[in-house]
DNA sequence: ATATTTGTACGAAACCATTCGTAAGATGCA
DNA sequence: TGCATCTTACGAATGGTTTCGTACAAATAT
């Protein structure tokens, strides 16, 4: 499946928090956090596109039609990240995990969240 | 000043690891570790107008123009990093972080490196 | 019943990054 | 000298995403 463009992805962002949503929905809240609005017919063209390249399906039956990501989030985002690591980081994972974490916006409980996982994949690691 | 596109952000990355270079070093490289050839008047072309941006600058008493980049590279991708975890990751770098050591690639040391960054923050947490 | 609102569909414009064709001036070499 | 090559400059075409205008049907309100 294809990456979506960063419009989409705007949309998926929504679809995943709400499970389900009419163009109306995802319209109004992409413009409820965000200081440049979204016209309308802007946001159906887009989940209309969405939807002929199978990152969304929707229910016709009623009037309003109902909209599901059918994109997976993790997997979209591996994908995304692998291309970000890419061409930002030149395919460095851990250049990019330094750099994430170098400039000080993890809370204690994140950073121990991390912690956590790294020792999880040393232990891992250790018994191959 | 502004993130660089893709195309730009290519062409930085030749800028930071050689330090200065012509159109012709930059192109020759570009194409030469990708499967897709770029001409080179569009590197030209790109390299031209990310001088008019000021992300690179460039020494024209020679006829090859001799080009090194402005735009920093911690700088850059920390503002790249940025737009990336807010578009792809609703703006959670944790979540980022855990996604991009989830897939396993990181090595050991690695791990390791990262452990001990992790380490330092929870340090420089507690005497605040 | 009629007017207003709300929805879909779709073509076309606007935008932006990339790509290339071509011109013209320098350089190098036979 | 004269010809092939390399360089810059720049306009224009291309390709892809986003944006919107407009038409028309369905629902709602007056």
């Amino acid at each position: 499946m294809q990456p979506p463009t960063e419009g989409e992805l705007a949309i998926l962002g929504v679809l995943w928090r709400r499970g389900a949503a009419t163009v109306r929905e995802v319209n109004d809240r992409l413009n409820e956090d965000s200081d440049k609005s979204i016209g309308y017919t802007t946001t159906l063209k887009l989940m209309q596109l969405m939807a002929d390249k199978g990152l969304v399906s929707r229910d016709t039956s009623a009037r309003s039609h109902v909209y599901t990501a059918t994109a997976e989030r993790e997997r979209t985002q591996q994908g995304l990240l692998r291309r970000f690591v890419e061409s930002t980081f030149g395919g460095s994972r851990t250049q990019l995990v330094l750099r994430a974490l170098g400039e000080g916006s993890a809370s204690p409980a994140e950073l121990a969240q991390i912690k956590q996982l790294i020792e999880q994949l040393e232990k891992e690691e250790s018994h191959d």
